[in-house]
DNA sequence: CTCCGGAGTGAACGCTGGTTAACCTGCACC
DNA sequence: GGTGCAGGTTAACCAGCGTTCACTCCGGAG
């Protein structure tokens, strides 16, 4: 499977399979996933969801856990290096760098709504090792937005930055919640709007 | 309703002042539901966490998926009926309603993380008649922040402001991710600040 | 004392679903 | 034309879990 003539990388995709199936299960199952629960799909949904039956998925993941493992492992670092490049990119002053993080977090949160709805749902249904691995990331991209906002908000302590960048992506994330009925350019800037000002208030 | 003063009809479905076992079952699921997921926990877990074996649960609940449905339903009610009357009560300026809905969606959430956690996670997980009821009622509580948000931006269209009001539930549910660092007080304080900000901005 | 109904228990049943095993198939490559 | 391997398929295995059953225990009428 590996070397076809033509390495096609980026997400577009028209006829049967040209992201590599693996890529094709992962995508179904973050969409299954963020529907139903990953604890409500068999192994076969997804593989239903790929034209293939269930046991298939053992030729490209160890196992059910193996599969959410690497989604959330993948969002999480995405995440994080998303987030820090971005705030690398955005000059010194602290009001460009939470312009760029929320920016980032709503693009992301519009883009992906699936992944997001997983990321912290299923946190919970993963084995121990994995999960504190998954935490390990998310709260490092915790930690650059609690880097940024105690900067913009000088008098309160580490734990009260921490809060608020929670409550920012709770903000954010909502997208999943409230889908649809918003072209998305708008909805962007709804979202952008909100959490500047929930997180500068 | 409520015949015979003098003798204990228990049973039928009357009385729900005193902390029955029922109650204790009820109270004790949400915990576990809230930290695992509903579907990763058995009935004997719920059992255990009230001193019973399993199958005690069923003198109590038609089944496990009745225990849900009873516990989701009422987070709804309790949601529209107490956001209904905290509007009705704090006069016509919207300002004074809005910040009444934020103080009583900061204070259910405090009191309430597992019901909160629960009450978005797991509604996926039930029967379809049950989940229609639920939202049902949730429609019927968005739609009274919506009514109030429409008021204080008279040029948005109702889809903004069902789409805001999603953003700041969002917002003030994220205390369960970032529980303990900070206390009440100080995180219902942070929590209203933000949620007005950003229900305004 | 007896009877009855609420509450709980341990054992058993049956289904669902993840995982494995054995077998097949097309295609690249000497 | 075999050979090997990636990728699929069907059938079976097995564990977990929701649910039911038969039985027990107990407290309060009558």
């Amino acid at each position: 499977m590996t070397t076809t003539g033509s390495e096609r990388d980026t997400a577009l995709h028209a006829d049967a399979d040209r992201p590599s199936r693996r890529e094709q299960i992962l995508q179904a199952a973050a969409q299954l996933f963020a529907e139903r629960g990953s604890r409500a799909v068999g192994v076969d949904d997804v593989g239903a969801a790929v034209g293939v039956t269930g046991p298939a998925i053992y030729r490209h993941f160890a196992g059910k856990d193996a599969m959410l493992a690497e989604m959330l492992l993948r969002i999480s670092e995405r995440l994080l290096v998303g987030g820090t490049e971005r705030v690398s990119t955005a000059g010194a002053d602290p009001r460009a760098q939470l312009r760029a993080l929320v920016e980032f977090q709503v693009d992301f949160a519009l883009d992906n709504p699936a992944l997001i709805t997983v990321h912290d749902r299923d946190l919970g249904s993963l084995a121990d090792s994995d999960a504190a691995q998954v935490r390990r990331l998310q709260r490092r991209y915790v930690e650059v937005w609690v880097a940024v906002l105690a900067r913009l908000h000088p008098t309160a302590e580490a734990a009260a930055c921490r809060a608020r960048a929670h409550a920012v992506f709770g903000l954010i994330n909502s997208t999943p919640h409230s889908a649809g009925r918003l072209d998305r350019s708008a909805m962007a800037r709804l979202l952008t709007d909100m959490a500047s000002a929930a997180a500068t208030a």
